[in-house]
DNA sequence: CAAAATCTAAGTGTATCGCTTAGTGGCTTT
DNA sequence: AAAGCCACTAAGCGATACACTTAGATTTTG
């Protein structure tokens, strides 16, 4: 079996070498080193690697922009995302991005091979770390409804939800009107009755909180 | 210190006392047992356990639903949801319901001792394969708009997307109007453009755009 | 049975929709 | 330099929807 060939795209040499020192092996060449995002598309000119390890913050462009690049352009590449930062939002960009992991800049040499291994067979690797930030986020978010005691289903009568439904689904009043055999004015009543059972101003907030509480899929 | 109280609700015996011989110790006590909502609620009546373990599945009400009940009843009862189901929504109605932890039905005796002793602890519990799930979750649902080419960074512009944002975060025309120190009649051009761009056809939509492509929290 | 809630419908003034036209300024293409 | 494109701005206009009010009929609840 050839090693596995990497490409560090990370601008700080310390950081490079430390990692190379880590992983090089019989079984893993890192191919190239890029510190900017020029660097390793001249790179990615001459030959492909099977992984890139990329931080997010580069000079030229972001790690996140690179690799939604990347993948755009070489699908078969894994990039695994190695970066200092923990915020969600990094995460989850770096997902849609189409990378393959993230690991913090914390990582053991363990969690890295493991996380080499993973990626290459075709699966995604989240590090402990990274895993439990998503799983708190997830959480919080869910929690976030507790206290909102208002169970659509305590409050509004079914019609009203079913009206509600429909409206955050995209119908216009005079099609939930045909749809329900009633008057285009009963529809706007329900609204009304809905908006003013909820506490709610605009039609914005109606379909937000139809979301809130799962009575549509988004 | 007094041993844990414990009341176990499931309605299937031979888990009870399946449960009651992995965990009953010096130190855990399982101070009642409920094979249903209404005695689960006879036996609150009499004495307050630390902790509920509760099961989803009962013959009267659900486990979520008693959940929420017992949680808003007495809010220093610790509920530990046990359950077979691992679909996710049951998770997210479990931690909605005011659950602090959820275990799957083949966890093991120590991961039930971490798990009470988390939540006697004030923290949330919930075991590796339910944190698995909602990891999964989470990557499948941010990995869903991958393949919507539509970035809308990309359609929109700056003017675009910053009217999009205020709109739908619930602001009326008249109100991103002022704020922009634009007349209402560009607001609504801005807007049009926006629908055109986008091909939606209603508020409703662009709505769900907006939060779909995370331009605004919910 | 009486009271309350629900479903239905309409009136009214205001706001927004959805479509069209259009002027200005910045940028690129030829 | 001229032409073309796009973003931002603005307005006209008929149709529709909003937001609030009233109100009768029916069903549910106490």
């Amino acid at each position: 079996m050839p090693p596995i060939k990497i490409i560090l795209t990370e601008d700080h040499q310390i950081l490079r070498d430390g990692i190379k020192a880590l992983i090089a092996s019989a079984n893993i060449t890192i191919s190239g080193e890029a510190s900017t995002g020029q660097e390793l598309w001249k790179l990615l000119d001459k030959d492909l690697p099977d992984i890139i390890l990329m931080d997010i913050s580069l000079p030229d462009t972001s790690g996140i922009e690179l690799t939604r690049l990347v993948t755009e352009k070489y699908p078969e590449i894994k990039v695994l995302i190695l970066s200092m930062y923990t915020d969600e939002s990094f995460i989850n960009q770096a997902i849609k991005a189409g990378a393959k992991g993230y690991l913090h800049k914390n990582t053991t040499r363990e969690e890295m091979l493991v996380a080499i291994d993973t990626v290459l067979s075709g699966n995604d690797f989240y590090s402990d770390n990274i895993s439990k930030i998503i799983l708190k986020n997830y959480i919080e978010k869910a929690k976030l409804n507790i206290n909102e005691i208002d169970n659509p289903n305590e409050i509004l009568s079914k019609r009203e939800i079913e009206i509600l439904k429909m409206f955050a689904e995209g119908f216009i009043n005079k099609e939930i009107a045909d749809r329900l055999f009633i008057s285009i004015r009963t529809v706007e009543s329900h609204k009304n009755h809905i908006m003013q059972k909820l506490n709610l101003k605009t039609q914005v907030e109606l379909v937000k909180y139809a979301i809130r509480h799962n009575l549509i899929n988004i």
